[in-house]
DNA sequence: GCCAACGTTGGC
DNA sequence: GCCAACGTTGGC
């Protein structure tokens, strides 16, 4: 059964068209430092599922693409690199903590579904994201709101 | 840069 | 197990 999500980024450190210029048109989504948006990934994702492509935390928040959910989720390899900003000295590869699944490029949009477009879309109103101090970096979409969302981008195609 | 909302930590 | 203190997120 297919399922659809949202998920986060921050432009500035890795956006749709960072994921379009990657090899296969793929990455690791690391650096997850959430339980409920790790247990999302973890227990929940399937391979093909959809996923929106969020930019946050920039000039004009919203959905920049699609993307679908391409491995079952695994260890994610910066919690054990010492190096790494996402380093967690309490993980070992006996016992990993934190897990990712790898997304695939579909499509970028010809502009951005504004977080304030989203705000304004009927049908909408329970959007996780929509919620006051909903911070998330993961959330389920529901396949009613995921039709409205494709909506969207036809319009402002 | 501000700050409200939220998650995590750690003393008790 | 409570909860104050702290750190982070992310819109504005």
């Amino acid at each position: 059964m297919t399922q659809y999500w949202l998920m986060k980024s921050e432009p500035d450190c890795f956006s749709i068209d960072d994921l379009q210029q990657r090899p296969q048109l793929r990455e690791a989504w690391d650096g997850v430092r959430n339980y409920q948006a790790r247990n999302m990934m973890r227990d929940q994702m399937h391979i093909g599922d959809g996923v929106f492509f969020y930019h946050s935390n920039t000039k004009v928040p919203g959905i920049a693409g699609i993307a679908t959910v391409a491995s079952l989720a695994y260890p994610d390899p910066t919690q054990f690199q010492i190096d790494s900003p996402y380093f967690d000295p309490k993980a070992s590869a006996a016992k990993p903590i934190w897990y990712l699944v790898d997304v695939q490029f579909q499509q970028k949009f010809e502009s951005v579904i504004s977080l304030d477009q989203l705000r304004h879309q009927a049908g909408l109103e329970d959007l996780w994201i929509l919620r006051k101090g909903s911070r998330l970096s993961i959330t389920p979409i529901s396949l009613e709101h995921w039709h409205i969302i494709l909506a969207m981008r036809n319009r402002h195609a």
